[in-house]
DNA sequence: CGCCGCTTTGAATTACATCAAAGGACGTGG
DNA sequence: CCACGTCCTTTGATGTAATTCAAAGCGGCG
């Protein structure tokens, strides 16, 4: 595949001629990653963002003391490191790769000169950093407003699969990762986790989880049902 | 001072050409608030964002069970709302007035087509929804990975004077609001003063709060020492 | 098979919230 | 100008969710 043609299928850059899909391709530069290895770390000078091919990355902040803040964990066709692009000289957090992964890789300057020629690819970058304000707002509600039970289950809800099923490995996140994502650590999840298999809301096998009570987990996100 | 004129005066339009200005002044339209006003409510559908010209506005969510979590306190020049108009029909938290507050509002519709004319206006709308993240991104890290009197001395030293004082009238921020600001309720807030009290890192008076020992909070905001 | 990382479990600790109540500040109206 | 009510702030006693520390299963992979 040609790389107007791999432009043309991400998301961010829909709508996008194919005239202007070449001029990003004639800017972006493909890279490759391996489970474990760094985009870049918070501080990290900036320049330029990443929109992933394939594979996993995780965006994160470490604490001095070692416990990880997961911010996002990011797929296929989604970008990041975009905000640094437009605002600061260095990127605000953490970037990793949780398997083999491939991104493009755009510059900032080439990218932010190309912006301004093309208003429908500001209007895109415009929203993408709407639904990241939004992402972060919800998960900055969840950390102050929310204990862990009833964030777990909203993640639950939100990651299961239409036959109630989620398999940990699937997502390539390991329970370690899941707990870093709710802003906790793997003990309290596991705890969490046994109390609401207990209650019989949900099953878990190795490395799946199953939704056994829909119902109940919604009841519990939404704080109208307690955990005993 | 007309329209044109006050336009120019906001940061975030700096750069634009007088024209420009004029164009945005033609779809302004200038609004009054009183303290204790609600700008719009989460969840509410978005019309279009604000920009402060005077007054106090505070960002926020509330749980269900009441507790406050504050995102930001805006200050005249700053806008609000904006990410509505990118990404959502809704806006994701509420707005309230602290005190008497004029300001802009700009309708989505119309300020979307502008933008789709005029790239330098759609870069600083760029910057500044990246600058949010910023932001954002530094309060989920103290949220999850910083205990409060931690985050307390950080905002302390940023908040305060080149002469290490700084006054909670002046800033119109209550106590209790600085509470729903560093994620936590106006009881622990003023535990956690007393204790720097003791420790001779500040000095209360009835609406003041003076820094004694900066390079005692900043050890504590780096984690290097804790309160005892 | 044996090792290492992930996951689970238990017991002790802790930081923070909650509940309840009493002091101030401050402005209003008498 | 003082009295009064309200709101903000402080203080103490109590409760609890979640982290910490420690250690033992479990599982996958070389």
């Amino acid at each position: 595949m040609d790389m107007t043609s791999i432009i043309a299928s991400i998301p961010l850059f829909k709508g996008l001629s194919n005239g202007q899909c070449a001029s990003l391709g004639a800017i972006a530069v493909r890279r490759y990653f391996s489970r474990g290895d760094i985009f870049f770390q918070e501080g990290d000078d900036a320049f330029g963002f990443y929109v992933i091919l394939s594979g996993k990355v995780k965006i994160y902040k470490l604490s001095p003391d070692g416990k990880e803040q997961i911010f996002h964990i990011l797929d296929a066709h989604e970008p990041f490191g975009e905000a640094a692009v437009f605002a600061g000289l260095h990127y605000p957090a953490s970037a990793q790769a949780l398997c083999e992964t491939s991104v493009l890789f755009f510059p900032t300057q080439r990218f932010v000169d190309l912006i301004t020629r093309e208003p429908s690819l500001a209007l895109s970058m415009l929203a993408l950093l709407s639904m990241r304000l939004r992402k972060l707002t919800t998960l900055v509600e969840n950390l102050s407003l929310k204990e862990i039970p009833v964030r777990l289950a909203a993640y639950l809800l939100f990651q299961c699969n239409g036959d109630g099923s989620l398999s940990t490995s699937s997502l390539e996140v390991s329970k370690n990762q899941m707990a870093g994502l709710l802003g906790t650590i793997p003990e309290t999840l596991s705890r969490v986790l046994k109390r609401m298999a207990d209650e019989k809301l949900i099953k878990t096998s190795p490395r799946t989880i199953t939704i056994l009570d829909r119902k109940g987990l919604a009841d519990l996100a939404e704080g109208n049902r307690k955990l005993t």
